[in-house]
DNA sequence: AACACGTGGGC
DNA sequence: TGCCCAAGTGT
């Protein structure tokens, strides 16, 4: 087995990247000032899947509107979903929200400071517990996020996607083997910043790796093919229309999503599978005339699971037949009240692309 | 175990 | 362009 009697005795692990993190880690994140638990929690669910340079700007966003666990529980989910449009997942957001309303209830207003508790509210991991647990409070959990299990494929020389439960098994076990007996909020960090910074996907700084003497892909020119990439599979393709109905004020016409499925309970345009089947509801849910729709540009939008093509439909100085008016599912929304909605990231762009001028 | 669940960026 | 994937979790 290559590189098994080259391993380094696993304490050596963490005092190097402590030192590296002393040096080049990040520092001034906006949840490490002030490091709250809450802050810590918010900024750990919106990192999931995506970027430090992603979430910087909705985190800010997010924690000016509601500072606390209390005002996150008591604010509606319709504010929670806006705060978070554009982020993506949004499942991340209605379990934030459901789990703070469980801290009011079961634990005093706090996040729970242990391990099953936290892994039993909505939203919470493993990984994610380990990271609240260390960096609010420095107690001893191991993370195992994408950074990670980068960097522990490639210091081991571990082959086999990171993402199938075997090496996944694996890579848990060194991660906790790795562990220090202090300072486990900033080696937390660390790991984060390592991967994040140096050990990074394309182009890592081995040069300045404070691994690097004994990373066993280094050694074995396996650098570039560790971790194992996911075995691909063909995405499949789907197409819808969505109806982009304007009344006399040039305010559009959405439609509040299902509660499951993709951009559940977002706010979206009305869609039907074909233009046939688009002309029959707007026929029946809205007055004008149901020909005169005219088809704009595709958009194309990918997903990580399937790819979608959108075909607008649009139509302008429309109303809504009196029978469907209170509809709470349905509503006219003037361009000011966009930011005010969860509205999935394709959807805005292209309201905000052919939004009448005149519009207020 | 395998799949659902968003979005933007890098190559 | 098309494909992979970035601070994963829930079912």
């Amino acid at each position: 087995m290559p590189g098994r009697d080259a391993e380094p005795a696993a304490g050596t692990v963490a005092p190097r990247l402590l030192a590296w993190f002393d040096r080049c880690g990040r520092h001034d994140l906006p949840w490490q000032r002030p490091r709250t638990p809450y802050r810590v929690w918010l900024s750990e669910i919106m990192l999931q899947q995506t970027q430090v340079r992603v979430v910087v700007p909705y985190f800010e966003r997010f924690v000016a509107a509601l500072p606390d666990i209390a005002a996150l529980a008591a604010a509606p989910l319709d504010t929670v979903l806006a705060l978070w449009s554009g982020l993506g997942y949004y499942a991340r957001a209605r379990n934030l929200h459901a789990a703070a309303q469980r801290c009011m209830q079961d634990h005093g207003g706090e996040l729970p400071r242990d391990l099953a508790a936290l892994t039993a509210l909505p939203g919470i991991g493993r990984s994610t517990a380990g990271a609240i647990l260390a960096q609010a409070w420095g107690e001893r959990f191991p993370i195992l996020d994408g950074n990670v299990k980068r960097v522990l494929a490639r210091y081991h020389g571990i082959a086999g996607w990171p993402g199938a439960p075997a090496v996944e098994k694996r890579l848990w076990a060194l991660a906790e083997t790795h562990l220090p007996a202090q300072r486990l909020a900033d080696y937390t960090q660390a790991q984060m910043d390592f991967g994040a910074t140096l050990c990074t996907r394309f182009e890592p700084a081995c040069g300045q790796c404070p691994l690097r003497d004994d990373c066993v892909a280094l050694r074995e020119g396996r650098i570039a093919e560790l971790p194992t990439p996911k075995p691909g599979k063909p995405l499949p393709e789907r197409s819808v229309v969505v109806v982009l109905a304007r009344d006399r004020d040039g305010r559009v016409l959405l439609q509040r999503r299902p509660p499951v499925g993709v951009w559940a309970a977002l706010w979206s345009l009305p869609q039907a599978t074909d233009h046939a089947l688009a002309r029959a509801w707007f026929a029946a849910h809205l007055r004008g005339d149901h020909e005169a729709g005219e088809a704009l540009t595709a958009i194309d939008h990918g997903f990580t699971h399937y790819r979608l093509r959108l075909h607008p439909l649009q139509w302008r100085a429309v109303a809504l037949r009196a029978r469907v008016a209170d509809n709470d599912d349905l509503r006219w929304v003037a361009r000011a009240e966009l930011a005010t909605l969860g509205i999935p990231a394709p959807i805005r762009t292209l309201l905000e692309t052919t939004f009448p001028e005149r519009s207020p």
